[in-house]
RNA sequence: GGGCGGUUAGCUCAGCGGUAGAGCACUACGUUGACAUCGUAGUGGCCACUGGUUCGAUCCCAGUACCGCCCA
């Protein structure tokens, strides 16, 4: 058989990676070997997405610990699959079909149009998952869940029971109280018109502007505005008609409720009580709202009075709920000014009598934007305000008369998908009430039964889970698992009397019911896993209704106004009929669908099966390791401890390794505006996966960000010819694996075994602390520095000799331990070299992770080796500092040697030779024109005739004796410390004694050899 | 403002109580039985600064400076 020169990754990996697949490789439970379970949970990428550079990362670490386990016998699942992405994948769909210039979703309506986009997952929904396996990812394909899996609608080869787990806990929460629906301010994102939770808000600083505007005084009241240095010195004193608010969002202040200042600030002391007036809108309609106190002001900022806009701004929520201030909603879902609700100058009448302290009830038909601003966006309507404000003289001026317009930075919200400024806005939500299910999830990684590694992630865990706010799991979307709870009208009805009594209604009581009934706005709700589930629940509702209502037929319709139409509908036909068989119930669902994240975080349990008692969930969860990012902590890791806790009592694994951000070379985030980023295919295209993965692997060092540049991958690139060329040398020599593990009497055999042993247990070591970067670079230095650069070559002489066939034994032997422990890290050119050399009983995917330890260690040939290859160091390093022609060979002479250097020199003369080029060892003394060479027990002379440098052997002499002086002063002046000798571990001093010993005999060596070179 | 990290060879990073390591880069040499995607030998470091604990500190503690990230 004739090797190739390289490794051509291209073409194998293709090969491997359909094989690894036809023969189910990664099945769950291939190879298994024993009842030990080893689970891991994909993060689920966006089925919309690509493989970038982390996931690239988060996938082969993930993969080393999967392939790991499997190869040790552990019976291993790694559960791929992907996430519905809500918002991303509405998005993606949206836009081609408005490329396409087709209708758009609202035109086509919400079944077709998630039937679009279950269309376009078919099509290009596994982009990612074929991007996955180029990386070679050994995940069970077989079992790709997906998080939409079994939905209303879902097509065929779609019909897991994702589904299923989601509205089975939603309904489960619901039913204990834990998810509840709210009117509260929400991150609005005007651009998806829908809600979004914190974490999808970014805030980010941005240049603003901060206007200065005179709010005046009710009737024209005057106060002594008075204003202090720190010593309580009188600075500034003028009778003022006004209050002076700063604000960045004039537009909002439409919808102020009241001005608030800090209850301790003696420069409005005097007016708090009082009513001002809000300086914009139609004169004859001026808004008075009252002055407050309430902590939030900060005295020290701006004026010290803040306009309280309830419905747009948190802070200021917070501040009205607390004072009973009502909220005042001026936007649409698309961030424009209302237009819908009652009349300007109603509605302004109406928040008068509000801010008089009349309670007016339900505020929400109040539509406080004049009525020339109505539609306009938000942003034109903040100019206009501040134009008509400006131009009625109620901007605070400078000394010249010009308005005071801060310029500065300001943080503001955006979306992190959509990119516009959110806004908040007051709207019906669904929450999870999460503080009420939170502590189960910090108790399990406070006692350990979750470990965050590495560990300082444990403290922003905590930090975010014991602040932690009501979750917004509403989205007003289409694309997601619809939230399984139906409304239907409140018919209920006080003191209403059957006149006759005899169970049927008449025109007039139908109209007192449609009166008093069907007209008020309550509703009436239940949560149910389907419609079925919830027709009960209403029957109860209207079985207090007056015959024969009470036995009307509930049907679900789509809508509040179906509802309303549908039964007025009903009612008027069986005025008609009197038929009472005629009569419905109208319900209709709730059209928001969950946030993604609700059921990602179901993704442990959700894709075992569960809420089936599946044998997989029996035997896989919980599961082991989950390996993330640090971005999702809260998004996800949170929230499916949490989840996982309340459903299961379970944690849904026992630890999170926690990995960095790949950077590019210089630190940088990578980015698609920066345009630094790197795409991992095209990595692979050029390096192979394995040098890819070999790179990344090796930056893993834990809590750490790696930098990735392409000269890193090259360099691991190098690696795998080097693994592929030492296999071709072998090879070339009639070197073949599968043999079992032999025992040479050579010394170089029997190190390289030894060798091997080590590495195997450092290597296991790194795996089972996730110290995957020392894996990687431990492997690297074996093959490379070990096998490589000394056993292959230690083994070129004893192919000619008597220790032939236990050397070729021991390579074969050698390099399949190779194969094997770079596996995990390296998958493809080990599983191709493991075909290539020998008759194999199963595929290197299934090969049998080593276990053997120390016993294999021989200290004799671990010493006399070490030996050797110093000597061997030290000639060469001789030569060629005194500039000796590469090729030239040089005489060996030994001036001096003790028994177990000169044992060590006769047994592997041959190999001394060859590598340091010298020929066969002598006994002799030093003379002239020779240059000197120590090792341990034993000094040498190389004569290199006339061609002597006197002076730069002196120097190179010197300069090693310098530095073994200096390192054995060192040792000496510790040794000599009392305290050291009282304090210091006894290991520790008998370690530093022998290697003053070796430098001593290092010292005299050396010595020896200048006044030698003196002599002449 | 709060929290968390980082600062080690020219670059990228390991190490984290016993006086410093790797890869890349650089310099010189090299057609040695696989590998030039290579080999051999080298150059290069007050381990950010200031104190403290210790027999001993790059490593532990406190502070300073600078640089990141997250949350307000």
């Amino acid at each position: 058989m004739n090797m190739d020169k390289s490794f051509d990754a291209q073409a194998a990996e293709a090969r491997i990676s359909a094989e690894w697949e036809r023969t189910g490789a990664f099945a769950a439970g291939a190879n298994a070997s024993r009842s030990d379970t080893f689970t891991v949970m994909i993060p689920p990428p966006n089925v919309t997405g690509s493989l970038h550079i982390g996931h690239a990362f988060n996938n082969t670490l993930q993969d080393i610990l999967v392939r790991w386990h499997r190869m040790r016998g552990f019976d291993t699942l790694w559960q791929p699959g992907q996430d519905h992405a809500g918002i991303a994948t509405q998005m993606v769909v949206e836009r081609q079909m408005a490329q396409r210039q087709e209708p758009n979703r609202r035109e086509i309506g919400r079944d077709a149009f998630v039937e679009k986009i279950w269309a376009w997952k078919q099509e290009s929904g596994d982009t990612i998952i074929n991007q996955l396996q180029r990386l070679g990812a050994s995940c069970d394909w077989s079992r790709n869940a997906f998080t939409m899996s079994g939905a209303p609608g879902a097509p065929d080869g779609e019909e897991g029971n994702f589904h299923d787990a989601v509205i089975r806990v939603f309904v489960d929460l619901y039913n204990k109280g834990i998810i509840y629906r709210g009117k509260r301010l929400v991150n609005w994102d005007p651009h998806f018109e829908t809600a979004i939770s914190d974490l999808e808000v970014e805030n980010r600083e941005v240049p603003g502007h901060m206007w200065h505007f005179k709010y005046p005084l009710a009737g024209g009241e005057t106060y002594e505005y008075v204003e202090r240095d720190e010593d309580g010195n009188v600075t500034l004193r003028e009778t003022r008609d006004y209050i002076s608010i700063a604000t960045t969002r004039p537009e909002t202040m439409l919808g102020d409720g009241a001005v608030a200042v800090h209850p301790g600030d003696a420069r409005y002391a005097p007016i708090v009580g009082k009513l001002c007036e809000i300086p914009v809108g139609p004169r004859e309609h001026r808004r008075l709202i009252p002055i407050i106190t309430d902590e939030y002001p900060d005295p020290d900022f701006g004026s010290g009075a803040v306009k309280i806009t309830g419905a747009h701004d948190f802070n200021d929520y917070g501040v009205a709920t607390r004072n009973g201030i009502p909220l005042y909603a001026l936007m649409d879902t698309k961030g424009a000014m209302r237009e819908d609700g009652l009349p300007y100058a109603d509605s302004a009448a109406i928040a008068t009598r509000a801010a008089k302290g009349e309670d007016v009830g339900d505020v929400s038909g109040v539509n406080l934007v004049p009525d020339h601003l109505r539609g306009l966006d938000r942003f034109e309507a903040r100019r206009q305000v501040i134009d008509e404000i400006t131009a009625e003289g109620l901007a605070v001026t400078d000394a010249n008369g010009a308005p005071v317009i801060d310029s500065k930075p300001i943080m503001q919200p955006f979306g992190d998908r959509s990119g516009v400024v959110i806004e908040p806005m007051l709207t019906d939500q669904w929450f999870v009430d999460t503080k009420r299910i939170v502590q189960p999830a910090i108790d399990a990684v406070r006692d350990g039964r979750t470990q965050i590694l590495p560990e300082q992630h444990k403290k922003v865990y905590f930090n975010w889970l014991e602040n932690i706010e009501p979750w917004t799991i509403s989205r007003q979307l289409w694309w997601g698992h619809q939230i399984p709870v139906w409304y239907g009208l409140d018919l209920s009805i006080e003191n209403f009397v059957d006149d006759e009594g005899d169970g049927a209604l008449d025109e007039v009581e139908l109209f007192e019911l449609l009166v008093d009934g069907l007209v008020h706005t309550g509703q009436r709700q239940h949560c149910a896993a389907d419609f079925k589930g919830i027709v009960q629940k209403f029957r109860d509702d209207i079985a207090g209704l007056p015959a024969p209502l009470e036995a009307s037929r509930v049907i679900e319709v789509a809508d509040r106004a179906a509802a309303v139409e549908t039964l007025a509908r009903s009612l008027a036909e069986y005025n008609l009929s009197q038929n009472p068989t005629e009569l419905v119930y109208p319900v209709w669902r709730d059209p928001d669908v969950l946030d993604t994240w609700f059921s990602s975080g179901l993704w442990p349990v959700g894709t075992l099966g569960w809420p089936d008692k599946t044998p997989e969930m029996q035997k896989y969860f919980p599961t082991d390791v989950l390996v993330t990012g640090f971005d999702i902590i809260f998004f996800w890791v949170a929230r499916m401890m949490m989840m996982q806790l309340e459903v299961t009592g379970d944690v849904p694994f026992h630890t999170v390794y926690v990995h960095g951000l790949v950077r590019d070379e210089k630190g940088a985030k990578m980015s698609k505006s920066k345009g630094n980023v790197i795409d991992p295919l095209d990595l692979i295209d050029e390096y192979g996966a394995d040098a890819l993965r070999m790179t990344l692997t090796s930056m893993a060092a834990m809590g750490r960000d790696p930098r990735l540049g392409p000269r890193h991958v090259e360099g691991f690139r190098n690696f795998v010819t080097k693994i592929w060329n030492a296999t071709r040398f072998a090879e070339m020599n009639g070197v073949r694996g599968g043999g079992a593990r032999p025992e040479p009497g050579h010394h170089v055999n029997r190190w390289i075994i030894g060798e091997v042993a080590r590495i195997r247990m450092t290597t296991d070591a790194a795996l089972e602390g996730y110290r995957f970067n020392d894996a990687a670079s431990g492997l690297y230095a074996f093959v490379w520095g070990k096998v490589c650069d000394w056993y292959v070559e230690f083994a070129k002489p004893l192919f000619d000799g008597p220790c032939a066939e236990e050397t070729r034994a021991t390579m074969g032997w050698v390099l399949d331990q190779c194969y094997l422990m770079l596996h995990p890290i390296m998958p493809f050119v080990t599983e191709e070299l493991w075909a290539l050399t020998g008759e194999r009983r199963k595929m290197l995917v299934h090969g049998d992770w080593p276990d053997y330890g120390v016993e294999l260690i021989d200290p004799a040939s671990d010493r006399e080796m070490n030996w050797v290859i110093a000597l061997i160091e030290a000639l060469r390093s001789a030569r060629a500092q005194m500039g000796v022609p590469a090729g030239a060979t040089l005489d060996l002479v030994v001036t001096e040697a003790d028994d177990a250097a000169r044992a060590a020199l006769s047994a592997n003369a041959p190999l001394i030779e060859r590598l340091a080029r010298v020929n066969a060892p002598r006994d002799g003394t030093a003379g002239k024109g020779t240059i000197s060479v120590s090792a341990q027990g034993a000094s040498f002379a190389l004569p290199l005739g006339d061609v002597i440098d006197v002076a730069a052997e002196t120097a190179r002499l010197q300069k090693a004796l310098a530095r073994s002086r200096k390192d054995a002063e060192g040792l000496e002046k510790r040794l000599e410390n009392p305290k050291f000798a009282a304090n210091a571990e006894a290991e520790v001093i008998e370690e530093t004694r022998r290697k003053l010993v070796v430098l001593q005999d290092d010292i005299a060596r050396l010595k020896a050899a200048l006044a030698q070179l003196a002599a002449m």
